[in-house]
DNA sequence: ATAGGTGCAAAGTCTTTGCGCTTAA
DNA sequence: TTAAGCGCAAAGACTTTGCACCTAT
């Protein structure tokens, strides 16, 4: 992989954000300062960060894909409320998954866990009201 | 919701299915016999059948929504090999999920579970050889 | 009678890709 | 020098929607 200017820009807008961004979101986050930037390099270069190992891609339900610096596998949830997503890492994960693969005689490589509910802060600004 | 023979075609097509079929493949089943069926209707039920709650949507990563007769919170596996989806029912889902809630103080209202892996059968298969 | 459903085709959203130019190594 | 990457714009895959007509109730 050769260095580029641009895809180390897309890598760092990643590894600054905890929002899981979008490839539009970091399109839009670069294009400012990079006017000449095209959408289709963000997803050539997500692809390839994927494929390389530095950024997780996570599927959300009905929305565009997000992109995760945390490349431990992890599960995510999505609040109802405020629409973040957020990291949910579990040892309970492993277990979950040693779990099923017995139970259901099936070899796990990996997987996409999107929760949907109240997250957190949402659930303790909802008290307040 | 008013009746429709299209309607009623498709719920048919999803329950009869094993497959986890998708709006396409739903589509082109029943074109054959309803030649003026068209992939709108088929859309607009399923979201219907969704809402209604006949049936469930699954997210599968990279690939076209399926749907689901199988009504039961459960998450899914896809197949490496044979590429099909299959069931994956667990009494240790509603545990993993316990857990999940009290350690990280969020409120689970639904989930999108799709592992990757090998199945049953092609494991057994590719023992043989 | 009429609210809800249909077929059709156009449009929308997200993502990929072909091509000719540019650049890191 | 040259393989890899870029910008641009077109195309692709999947899904939704506007509209005029049809149908269950």
């Amino acid at each position: 992989m050769k260095f580029s200017k641009q895809r180390e820009l897309i890598l760092d807008t990643i590894m600054k954000s905890d929002i899981h961004p979008t490839a539009d979101y970091i399109y839009n986050s670069l294009k400012k300062d990079n006017p000449n930037l095209s959408l289709g390099t963000v997803y050539r270069n997500l692809a390839q960060l994927v494929e390389n190992g530095f950024i997780h891609k996570v599927s959300m339900p009905n929305q565009s894909d997000r992109f995760d610096k945390n490349i431990k596998p992890h599960a995510h949830i999505i609040c109802d409320v405020c629409n973040e997503v957020y990291d949910i890492d579990s040892s309970s994960i492993k277990c979950f998954i040693n779990n099923l693969s017995s139970e259901h005689d099936v070899d796990i490589s990996s997987y996409n866990i999107v929760f949907k509910g109240i997250c957190k802060s949402c659930k303790k600004a909802d008290l307040k009201i």
